[in-house]
DNA sequence: TGAAAACAATTCATCTGATAAATCAGATAA
DNA sequence: TTATCTGATTTATCAGATGAATTGTTTTCA
């Protein structure tokens, strides 16, 4: 495997678990090995096995019943939202609709986020803001991550809008980031107009401008998403 | 409470343990206390209270490290979308904005949702949207539960736009429509104009008009914030 | 005196083994 | 056939012991 940094045991099976869960291996109603084959398994003890098993159903992913042992639960009620199912889902067979399924929820959430962000203006949150903003601008020109100092960005504006509830969305943008943005550049070079149209939205946010920042990222996304349809059809991914 | 039907020692510790961290007992930093004295607290086992905590852990609230304890993480990693995390903040000393913050999100991400439910038009999921239509216009005359009719007409409407993101924000429905339909009831009397606008709704998607679907929700939502915004005002909560 | 390295103590991680509680399946009786 | 009872299997919980990691202290050397 990848230079793991020793990750302990009881993670080490809740994420091989969670990876063949979400990969399909165990469908919704299906039964998950029980405990005793769980520990054969992975030449573990109940312990390890048991808290794997807890840490899933806290997910959403599992029902366990005396005797009945631990049965996949329907698909809506899965936390597809929360970070470590999101990792599974990408590290299992990426479907090919994953980022636009993203790109789909992030203009949903996002637009309205900006507008928040925009209304409420506090000085400090915005100034977050920026700063994620000067990090992209240095990206372009090889100094840092892009892809990190991107996602610093749209986590800024989310922290911005004051609502405790934007803020678990940040996982979702880290993962369609870490998605689009090689996959646009692979076909489209640098992404030139990224930086304008996040200066866009920023500017509308510092402004105090809710309708014009929710445009802006609007506007910002939908091209994104048109980007990416494109580059799916002309990928051929099936 | 009402009639719990005997959960287990370890979803007692769960429960008790996330209400506290939720009312902010234990703030952003602090160090929750050890194995051993949660042992001692409720009188269990150090398995009970290790499956506790790593529950907890699961949906963000917790960091745990050997001889370090478990540190309660920033806000920012909290899974505030969990059902069980929404169920902790709602039972805990209720913030006048918790109302109003869960009703700009769903401004955010319903629409778009209704949009994309029109846009894909699969019949049997709008057969579900138009179901729970009926079910909510039976409650209104007495038949059956308002809120839960309610809500399942939302969470029909996440589930018809075929993108597995949006199912996870159903329980931040229910949550939200347990408190504003009450509150805006014993305000407002009946909620005549409800009917009415899930009725627009449910008709743009039946149409398959995407943005008719948007402004119909838009407008319904918008509706609701400000009712409650009214509310809050008018029960001159703090 | 200051800094780096070795050490000890504390706490979490894991394992082992045993008992209690819950449920399913088969047997029994009406 | 239906309902109830009983036994076996599996999860839930407990108890205790050992291993591993980190913190804080102590020791050693420059």
């Amino acid at each position: 495997m990848a230079g793991n940094q020793t990750s302990s045991v009881t993670d080490e099976i809740t994420n091989i678990l969670g990876r063949e869960i979400l990969g399909g291996l165990f469908p919704p109603g299906a039964t998950l090995l029980g405990e005793e084959e769980i520990c054969a398994r992975f030449g573990a003890s109940r312990s390890a096995a048991r808290e794997a098993v807890k840490i899933l159903s806290a997910k959403g992913l599992l029902l366990t019943r005396p005797r009945r042992g631990s049965r996949i639960r329907p698909l809506k009620d899965w936390n597809f939202l929360d970070p470590s199912v999101l990792g599974w889902l990408r590290a299992s067979a990426t479907p090919r609709h994953f980022i636009i399924e993203l790109l789909e929820v992030r203009l949903g959430f996002e637009c309205e986020a900006a507008a928040l962000a925009a209304s409420r203006n506090k000085a400090d949150e915005i100034a977050a803001i920026r700063e994620a903003f000067e990090a992209m601008r240095a990206a372009s020109s090889g100094q840092g991550d892009p892809v990190l100092s991107d996602a610093a960005f749209h986590e800024a504006v989310l922290a911005a809008t004051g609502n405790r509830f934007f803020l678990p969305l940040s996982a979702l943008i880290h993962t369609a980031l870490q998605y689009s943005v090689p996959t646009t550049n692979a076909l489209f070079g640098h992404p030139v107009g990224d930086l304008d149209a996040h200066g866009k939205v920023l500017r509308a946010i510092e402004a105090g401008d809710a309708a014009r920042a929710r445009k802006a990222m609007h506007d910002m996304l939908s091209e994104v998403l048109a980007r990416v349809r494109t580059a799916v059809e002309l990928t051929g991914v099936t």
